[in-house]
DNA sequence: CCTCCACAGGAACTGATGGCGT
DNA sequence: ACGCCATCAGTTCCTGTGGAGG
């Protein structure tokens, strides 16, 4: 009678791997050989070219869809310019930061200076002018002569930040180098949104957008192309079916060619295949993968959600497809049981449209004449696994 | 053709939190 | 000790609206 434990660890250890190298299946990994792009790497190189002449390049702006491999050759290429440049004591700061990650422009900021090797003391992480941050950068590439490039991903959020508070970063970020004596700022914006532009001030966009390269999608040819690649270096020799290859292109690439998700997709397959002790990859891991990665994103994102919002999720499961008031007063009932003060019907109407955002229910707004005009609501996924992820929860285990 | 429902969703505000400079 | 600043969750007040029913 062997322990359980035992048996696995046992079957691990002896049992044939079908992958070789676990790194590469992980996206942010780049070997040099496997990445495409040619005439997209060379783009940025050339629109970078003038700093190893010493002297300031062009703003940059990058779009592409998620998954094309932007923020890869963005980061590429300007470490190998890094490369070339240190020894000529000329110093260049890359500066990445994602202003999805950074919620707020402070923060935003903040995590540029932090890469500047600002300390806590030189720039707290809060308490100060947003001017005030931004003079303190600048000082510090003025007193270091550093030439920074500040590479900020996702920047319509940031565009977003801005026109919400007012403060006009985005143009001081652009004009930065008319206030340095020393050192320079390049600024590289990187955007999903094609048409983000026309929303920003005409003065930002005249300095932000001197050089502009698109990054077109992958179509299920280049998609299949990048996977083989990455599976003759991560899995031993035939350990993937060619149906299961396909089909891993054809899910990603039927959406918005996204290689991240294909490799994603190609990674937890192959996982589960040697899970199950399988020496090959076939299409019916590649379908569980497929389900086993929807379920996983809609778990976590109902745990994350704050108390409210769960309870308003399950106002919306125990009567489906219903209107805003019923939810509410449906929402009302359950504060009571769980003897929580309920919230106004207003932030109600905003928590449904953020939870909304996340995917996990679906709003439909109709107009039903004289009886007014409301958005109903239906949950896109299924009742148990909220139940299932919802049990653990204290406050909310009566109620389930 | 008008009315009036039942909300949607924008804007401005409040109060708490946490931390700065002086 | 004081005023100031940014941010967040939430509130108050508001204007807008497609079409069934009169």
């Amino acid at each position: 009678m062997s322990d359980p434990i035992d048996r696995l660890l046992d079957a691990a250890e002896s049992g044939k791997s079908i992958i070789k190298n676990r790194e590469i299946l992980h996206f942010t990994y780049i070997p040099n050989t496997i990445l495409h792009r040619n005439s997209e790497q060379e783009q940025v190189t050339q629109s970078l070219l003038p700093i190893l002449k010493q002297s300031r390049p062009s703003n940059l702006l990058v779009y592409g869809k998620p998954g094309t491999g932007k923020t890869l050759v963005v980061k590429k290429v300007i470490s190998k310019i890094q490369d070339r440049v240190e020894k000529s004591n000329f110093p260049i700061k890359l500066v990445y930061s994602n202003s999805k990650e950074e919620t707020t422009l402070y923060g935003l900021l903040v995590s540029l200076g932090r890469q500047l090797s600002l300390t806590d003391k030189e720039l707290p992480t809060t308490g100060l002018a947003i001017s005030e941050v931004f003079k303190r950068i600048l000082n510090k590439i003025n007193n270091n002569k550093f030439n920074a490039i500040f590479v900020i991903d996702e920047i319509d959020y940031l565009a977003q930040l801005v026109s919400k508070t007012g403060k006009d970063i985005l143009y001081q970020l652009t004009r930065a180098n008319e206030r340095l004596t020393n050192g320079s700022l390049t600024l590289v914006g990187i955007s999903n949104d094609l048409t983000f532009k026309e929303k920003l001030d005409p003065r930002v966009i005249s300095s932000l957008g001197e050089e502009e390269i698109v990054f077109t999608n992958y179509n299920v040819e280049q998609i299949k192309k990048i996977l083989e690649e990455r599976i003759h270096e991560s899995f031993i020799e035939n350990s993937v079916e060619e149906p299961a290859l396909n089909l891993c292109a054809a899910l990603a690439g039927g959406e918005h060619g996204d290689a991240r998700r294909a490799i994603d997709l190609l990674r937890v397959a192959g996982e589960l295949a040697e899970r199950q002790q399988l020496d090959k990859v076939s299409v019916e891991q590649v379908r569980e993968a497929s389900q086993k990665i929807e379920e996983n994103k809609e778990e976590t994102s109902l745990k994350s959600f704050p108390l409210h919002e769960k309870l308003i999720i399950l106002a919306i499961m125990k009567a489906n497809g219903s209107s805003t008031g019923e939810i509410y007063s449906s929402y009302k009932n359950l504060c009571k049981i769980v003897g929580r003060d309920e919230l106004t019907q207003r932030r109600i109407t905003q928590m449904l449209s953020e939870i909304e955002l996340s995917g996990i229910i679906n709003g439909r707004l109709i107009h039903q004449g004289i009886h007014g005009r409301t958005k109903k609501f239906k949950l896109t996924i299924s009742s148990e696994l909220i139940k299932k992820t919802f049990k653990d929860d204290l406050t909310l285990q009566d109620i389930v």
